[in-house]
DNA sequence: ATAGTCAGTGTAATCGTTTTCAGTTATTAG
DNA sequence: CTAATAACTGAAAACGATTACACTGACTAT
């Protein structure tokens, strides 16, 4: 059944049934009737690709994600795929599971003009490149981000949510801080390192180079480095770690050595998943407005597409640090600081 | 830059250029090089919608999940996009957010032929439009199903595997077992209940209808349900989950009560997620093949677009039942129902 | 009365591929 | 040498919608 038919039956044009679904105010009260009482009747529906096809238009837009199952991203993928549907739009997802190649290989998809924009959650590819593409289509990067980039992005400001986590260990007393990292080929861990020496250098703490660690975004990275750290003659007496799941893995390890979170080691964790709050104890951890950073780069994505003037490039969101119980009390970290 | 750009500078008509790239065997080796020199020099791209368009195939499968930020159903998403990247499809995410209209507003996609299947990961439909739309379009109905349904499915067996659950806390000796059921109104929750009901019934326990209390699947609806359990003159001593999130809802209740699991209170959940074992105690629970109910139900839908034969309509999955520290021994399990 | 405007409709071109059919040349068999 | 076959290529139609343009008739302003 298509448009023609759809126009026979009603006795129109299958220009005036067109436009009966696309512009019904340029149609006379009583055809569009008419042409609807078919529609309805054979239960006609447009042929979605051959309007893409003639519109140049798909109404799809493609997300890139570097984990789908991470609870992280598959809450600010909700945040776009909300937006996006409400505007009309079909998300395609596009779960590099962390490889490199498998990132290349959607970006495909614009070249070839299956989908209108393109939402990145990873952006381990070559800066040029990026920029080059963010020129011909419409392009978000969200979540990661690169130094310098000209390509619109949305993000938290990395850098001080890590010099503000690492100052809450050092206001609560620590001076024997450690930090995992997350992989350190990714900006946001490169990030998140800078804060961390940030809030240390002003506050006249040395940088133990056996105090950074790097992980790989793992609970099981997290357990294993920070066995590491307690391993030291010196262990630190606080760990502010790249990400909750990470933190979760940190805690495991401390307790497996016999000792407590907080009361031995004070941890803070970084993204405020649902898990966090569940886990005992509560991560102290930065929250991310995880579903607001998806909406607002559906946004960007929208604003380009339909050309739009953008008033701003680079959308920074506010993060918050949420205090749980994995830090404990100033007096928690002068008597822990005293044990060795 | 189109086909036919790219057959001028080769000089060659568009069918053949057409020709190396979907049926190079019927081009001359010479032809074929010419041809691919000017496509990457011109770095020519296929246009994706114009190829759907003229063969009738999106190479795009519609995926319609209740909630993708539960760890259960990403994982099932993921085994899906595996297989379906891995054969030249694109997946269309539909997150209905538990919305039963949504679900509605996706299917219409496979009417527009926006998709060449569907794989459905929710069932709220009506089953005869199931059955209809399962006539006219690929389609797979994977995790949640229905009885007598006749479409494709994969699935575990959740009475017989609910059943299990139940009968390792009779083993323990366990008497007063209840069971947080997840919304009634999902298959899934029935069966579940169904077979904790045949468990009971078949060792002679009596079933007590305070025993049964109706939750939503979240963590707090596991926490208020157990509270109320608690509650009673004569608690439980155990507590079947309706899944793993519930579970540790369940578990925060108990400990909130100065009661312990599994000393005081046994405790099963359902489903495997990644944190039930990152949880403590470890909870026990029904694993379900996750990943390769979403790799099956894949290759079930791609069966039916190459139109191939099925051997089995009904695939079910084995599942196995995890041991971990939220059960305790026989000898808790008595002690615990000696207390009242 | 005449020209101009406007609402509503139809005709036909168009989007970029794939594929059928027919045609050409080269090769082989008889 | 002829006919049959094979290997390759090109011309043109087709997929199903949208839209530019042209047209008609009704109405308005002069």
């Amino acid at each position: 059944m298509k448009m023609s038919d759809v126009a026979k039956l009603a006795n129109v044009s299958p220009a005036t049934v067109s436009r009966v679904l696309c512009h019904p105010e340029l149609v006379s009260k009583e055809t569009k009737q008419k042409v609807m009482d078919v529609i309805n009747q054979v239960n006609y529906k447009p042929h979605a690709v051959a309007r893409q096809f003639r519109t140049k238009a798909t109404k799809i837009i493609l997300v890139v994600v570097p984990d789908i199952t991470s609870a992280f991203f598959s809450e600010v993928l909700r945040g776009i795929e909300h937006v996006a549907v409400s505007c009309g739009y079909q998300v395609i997802l596009g779960d590099t599971e962390n490889n490199i190649e498998r990132e290349a290989e959607y970006i495909n998809l614009l070249f070839q003009k299956q989908a209108d924009g393109m939402i990145l959650l990873t952006a381990r590819l070559d800066k040029y490149k990026l920029e080059e593409l963010s020129e011909q289509y419409p392009l978000v990067l969200a979540c990661e981000y690169m130094d310098g980039l000209n390509v619109p992005t949305v993000s938290i400001d990395n850098i001080s949510s890590a010099r503000k986590a690492t100052e809450h260990l050092i206001q609560l007393g620590h001076t024997r801080i450690a930090h995992i990292t997350g992989p350190i080929n990714i900006v946001l861990s490169r990030d998140r390192l800078r804060g961390y020496k940030q809030a240390m250098i002003s506050h006249d703490l040395e940088i133990d180079s056996a105090y950074i660690q790097e992980g790989d975004q793992t609970f099981d990275s997290g357990y294993n480095q920070m066995l590491k750290l307690l391993a030291l003659e010196t262990p630190p007496t606080a760990v502010f770690v790249f990400n909750d799941d990470m933190a979760m893995g940190v805690i495991k390890a401390v307790k497996d050595c016999h000792l407590n979170v907080p009361e031995d080691i004070a941890v803070v964790g970084f993204d405020h998943i649902k898990m966090s709050s569940i886990h005992e104890p509560n991560l102290t951890t930065v929250a991310q407005p995880k579903y607001e950073i998806g909406k607002k780069a559906m946004e960007l994505l929208l604003k380009q597409i339909n050309s739009e003037q953008m008033l701003k490039k680079k959308i920074v969101m506010k993060d918050e640090l949420i205090i749980g119980d994995s830090c404990g009390s100033k007096s928690n970290a002068l008597k822990a600081l005293e044990r060795i």
